[in-house]
RNA sequence: GCGCCCAUAGCUCAGAUGGAUAGAGCAACGGACUUCUAAUCCGUAGGUCGCAGGUUCGAAUCCUGCUGGGCGCGCCA
């Protein structure tokens, strides 16, 4: 899954891969599981002791070979050709190898990044594949809610990912605009909207108590004044649900653009109904032979694919169930040509997987096709005590108060910092402190620190433009620093082919924290030796560079000044 | 009862394809500003990787069984 097979082999590791590849090949160690340069086991090694990187192949050659792990390091390190990229080939502990980059090739990460710019980080490993990431998918009856923050934030952060990785992407948002929750929905505003014309109602029949749906009857009420009284139930009830839905969907988008999400399409449910799109795929399923009626309803046999329990999708009264349009949402969505679609979850629809993979079997279509995404729930903290998001108790509740409250950055920022199957932990009050305690600051700080830099340098005359002499770059930090601006290209593709976004928030915590202890220990603005100051200048442009890209994947901005 | 997720330092968490003395931030302790942003840096201390077995030359990582926590198991949406 994680094996990248980039065919260009721009990326500094796949140059290595490369050099790596054709000493086995000298060695005569091919065909043993090592059959092409991508084959080469490659990793970024934790501890700058062992190197730019690191191959532990000759370990897992020991066994097909029959040799020991440092006789076969022993032979590829001697089969390393001359080459300008490896400074430096060791074998280490039980048979790693351990490379460390020529210098110059680190230097030339700089004019890379430097003439990539914004691109840099970019790939074409999705070779223009079409993928679609459905996500947030809240039924339109009211605000999306704080526990939304968590899936939009991932589910942007991975269509961004994929962007740069060179894949066609589309960003969908399916609204349950059907059912019986719209007719409540419906029903509520309507006994609102009576009762702003001073009827006596029954409140407590409505399903939907929100104050927004007090709004939407007023705002009704504004329109049409007591007119719609005169039509029947259906014809006003349909109006009303019509106009709500598009209110409530209208301030969901506007929610989540506040949170840096755009979607590409909005698909509503009754678009699979007026296509006849739920009758075919039933059609279709019923020709598969995955259906059988029992007590009246239909069902699908989920547990002929699957082992779980079969599901109905009409019931014994003639309805259709979600699962069924969902089916065919699905169904549709590959219809459409689409090469990979990614549904992103939440933990609590997990025990739905199942019978979707199953459905899309029924159907003939690769249930790997479908890839979807679990993000487990978020706990919100104030105060060192964990608080139930309710609006009784007085917290937040939507997503848009949360937006207001810690600010978009910060908002994305905690989503995206763990993995998606961790039990995240939101602390608001750490979200919105400008503070060391706070990690979201040490990223920007590290980056508002350069522009200050490359300001500073400019007033004193300093020249930060090309040709300088990259070569006085020499020192520890320096080294460390470019090796770190190498490896991003390579972590935005793991981190597109794995969908974790989390891992940019790592590296780019590593890549501030190489660049804090490179500013301590090296003057770079300085009269005193211009040609050291410009490169080193060179080398912080460099690394503004990616923390701007860096954050641009997670769509949390890089501000100048702090 | 069944299913999914989690359990790693005092706290919050990283540890891709099994591999080198298990890492970071915060908290604690000790240092560093006449110098480009100290919202920073350097150092010290801190862990039976929940428990017990198993596979492997090698397991935090894979398998099985437990324990503890979160979530889910309708002709609901």
């Amino acid at each position: 899954m994680l094996n990248i097979d980039s065919e260009n082999g721009f990326m500094l590791a796949d140059k290595v891969k490369r050099i790596i590849y054709e000493a086995v090949v000298s060695c005569g160690f091919e065909n043993t599981g090592i059959d092409r340069w991508q084959d080469v086991p490659l990793e970024i090694p934790r501890s700058k002791d062992h190197g730019d990187f690191a191959t532990n192949l000759s370990l897992t050659l020991a066994k097909p070979l029959k040799r020991t792990p440092g006789e076969i390091a022993g032979k590829i390190v001697g089969g390393l050709a001359e080459s300008a990229i490896i400074g430096k080939a060791e074998i280490a502990g039980p048979g790693f190898i351990n490379l460390t980059v020529a210098p110059d090739t680190l230097r030339g990460i700089i004019e890379e990044v430097r003439d990539a710019g914004a691109d840099y980080g970019k790939s074409d490993i999705g070779k223009g594949k079409k993928v679609q990431v459905e996500f947030v998918s809240a039924n339109p009856t009211g605000p999306l809610s704080v526990g939304h923050g968590r899936i939009a934030a991932i589910g942007d952060t991975i269509a961004r990912l994929l962007e740069a990785c060179g894949y066609e992407t589309v960003r969908e948002y399916y609204v349950n605009d059907i059912g019986n929750q719209i007719k409540n929905l419906a029903i509520s505003v309507d006994l609102r909207y009576k009762e702003a014309l001073g009827q006596d109602v029954q409140l407590d029949q409505a399903g939907y108590q929100g104050e927004y749906i007090k709004t939407y009857a007023l705002e009704l009420k504004k329109e049409y004044g007591d007119s719609l009284l005169k039509k029947d139930d259906d014809e006003r009830r349909k109006l009303m649900a019509d106009y709500t839905i598009k209110r409530v969907l209208d301030e969901q988008d506007e929610s989540l653009k506040k949170f840096g999400v755009a979607f590409d399409r909005w698909f509503g449910e009754h678009e699979l109904y007026d296509a006849d799109l739920v009758e075919d795929v039933l059609k279709t399923l019923k020709e598969k032979g995955a259906l059988y009626e029992d007590e009246g309803a239909l069902w699908f046999a989920t547990s002929k694919y699957r082992y779980t329990q079969d599901r109905v999708l009409k019931k014994s009264g003639g309805a259709s169930t979600y699962f069924l349009s969902d089916i065919a949402y699905h169904k549709n969505k590959f219809d459409r040509g689409f090469d990979i679609v990614i549904d992103i979850w939440g933990a609590d629809h997990h025990g739905y997987i199942a019978r979707m993979k199953s459905a899309m079997e029924a159907l003939g279509i690769d249930p790997d096709k479908l890839e979807i995404a679990v993000v487990q729930l978020v706990r919100f903290k104030k105060s060192g005590d964990f608080v139930r998001m309710s609006k009784r108790a007085g917290n937040l509740v939507t997503l848009s108060d949360l937006v207001d409250e810690v600010g978009c950055d910060a908002a994305r920022f905690f989503f995206l910092m763990r993995t998606k199957e961790s039990h995240l932990d939101f602390d608001i009050e750490l979200a919105k402190e400008r503070s060391e305690k706070n990690p979201m600051f040490y990223l920007q700080y590290a980056h508002a620190r350069i522009c200050s830099l490359l300001q500073k340098a400019g007033e004193e005359g300093v020249e930060v433009a090309t040709g300088a002499d990259l070569a006085l770059l020499e020192t520890p930090r320096e080294l460390a620093l470019m090796s770190k601006l190498a490896n991003f290209p390579w972590e935005v593709q793991t981190c597109c082919l794995a969908r974790e976004p989390h891992r940019i928030i790592t590296f780019l915590t590593e890549l501030a924290g190489d660049f804090h202890a490179f500013y301590h220990g090296h003057r770079v603005v300085s009269d005193k030796d211009k040609a050291l100051s410009s490169a080193r200048l060179a080398l912080c442009a460099a690394v503004q560079t990616v923390f701007a890209n860096g954050l641009s994947l997670l769509g949390i901005t890089a501000p100048e000044s702090m």
